[in-house]
DNA sequence: GTTCTCACA
DNA sequence: TGTGAGTA
């Protein structure tokens, strides 16, 4: 099972893919980098390699951003998700859909949209 | 051909 | 955030 964790985050997508996956300009893509949002890896060539977390990732900032949501606020989330996906690993009492749930809740919450009582919420 | 960094009539 | 320049 950590094997599934393990190849997700294996850094091998091209930009091109990433830009395909997320619809994002390189541009985009690579400044969220420098906000520190996603670290994708290096190959020889300096070309930057994406794993299928780091899409995930620019796909929550992607969201993110359209719901108001600035780049410190996002930093601080992901810090917070690294501890929830750290935890679930340890304990597997967490879902990979549940965490996304979390997540996207509290993503809400410190965006100050909807209140924490309504849809995602409840369901968690 | 693709991606990288840097810079901006 | 887009785009063009000059590379690797």
């Amino acid at each position: 099972m950590a094997e599934k964790q393990l190849r997700r985050s294996l850094a091998i997508l091209p930009m091109s893919t990433v830009m395909a996956l997320t619809d994002l300009s390189a541009r985009q893509i690579r400044y969220y980098e420098t906000q520190a949002l996603v670290h994708p890896a290096r190959n020889e060539g300096n070309r930057r390699r994406y794993s299928l977390n780091d899409v995930d990732r620019l796909l929550e900032v992607k969201d993110g951003l359209a719901s108001g949501m600035d780049f410190a606020t996002m930093r601080r989330l992901y810090a917070k998700t690294h501890q929830v996906e750290s935890t679930q690993l340890e304990s597997k009492r967490l879902s990979d859909e549940r965490a996304r749930h979390l997540l996207e809740a509290e993503m809400q919450q410190l965006a100050g949209m909807r209140p924490p009582q309504s849809g995602l919420q409840q369901r968690l």
